[in-house]
DNA sequence: GATAATATCTGATATATTCCGCATTTTCCC
DNA sequence: GGGAAAATGCGGAATATATCAGATATTATC
């Protein structure tokens, strides 16, 4: 006998691969009355299975008429190579190396001129008023956040 | 089953983008009676959908003969435009204020998918490790960086 | 059996929607 | 000029929905 959590990642499964575009929107409530199971177990399901390392978008919305959307998402190759680059960046990263590394994203055609300038400008130490090792210190979490952005696909 | 709230948005856009010159007159009873909902319903609608941020002007006059007017804030001039947002953001904004600004900007082409989801992980509470209201601050300075590097064609 | 990992639920908190009850403004009529 | 009718605005309560930290239970591993 499977455990309320893996019948309900199959079920979500299966909706969303009977959808063309892979994407669903549920109610929380409503996927636990028919699990028979507390709203909160839905929360674990989608956290547990449904994670951006698995290849999924989850979007939220609180409060009457909210929901929960899960979309399908690709492209792990790219998403390889911008993980290690977070990873690199990590605790913090310099101006020059910042811009340095989003050189070379472009170089690589995976951002286009547009979207170098504007990260550029995000993490440019006249945007960020702070003192060296906290200015270099929140450039890496601006930059990984929009890298974050970058991996994949909708 | 959606929420009578998004209805009611639904239909106030559609009826305004059939309009030339995006501009709409309405009576508050009467679109309470066709959705079959308290007068204070639209206000609710109006304050959450058809703000600033989101590019819209509303004007409204009590008493008999009373209205609410709605326009959509045309820019011929992108420059403009941004320019000023850059302004209405001074010296902070809220992180919905400004998702709110990119889905405007993102509804106007202005900017693409990606860039608007590249903009709005920049500024995201998580990314910026700061009490209100420094973190509100440090938002509109990135924003306002971002913003800069769209105002012209590469 | 001890420990680790996973699953389930509780209760608190955050966010959104809907409506109530009243305030305010404007126009019309006597 | 005053009162009634026609109109919108607003603060707040109630309700609707989701997230989350942590407690506890169950299962897996050694």
């Amino acid at each position: 006998m499977r455990n309320i959590s893996d019948i309900i990642e199959e079920y979500l499964k299966k909706i969303m691969h009977s959808n063309q575009h892979k994407i669903i929107e549920i109610k929380r409530s409503e996927i636990a009355d028919r699990f028979e199971c507390v709203p909160s177990q839905i929360n674990y399901v989608i956290n547990t299975r449904f994670t951006l390392e698995k290849g999924y978008l989850v979007e939220s919305k609180r409060g009457g008429g909210g929901y929960i959307r899960i979309s399908r998402i690709t492209n792990e190759d790219k998403a390889q190579l911008i993980d290690e680059i977070i990873e690199m960046i990590q605790p913090k990263i310099s101006q020059l190396k910042a811009v340095n590394i989003l050189e070379r994203l472009l170089e690589e055609e995976l951002i286009t001129k547009r979207e170098a300038k504007l990260m550029v400008n995000a993490i440019d130490r006249n945007t960020l008023p702070f003192q060296l090792p906290l200015r270099d210190e929140i450039r890496a979490r601006i930059m990984s956040a929009m890298l974050n952005a970058l991996k994949y696909e909708i």
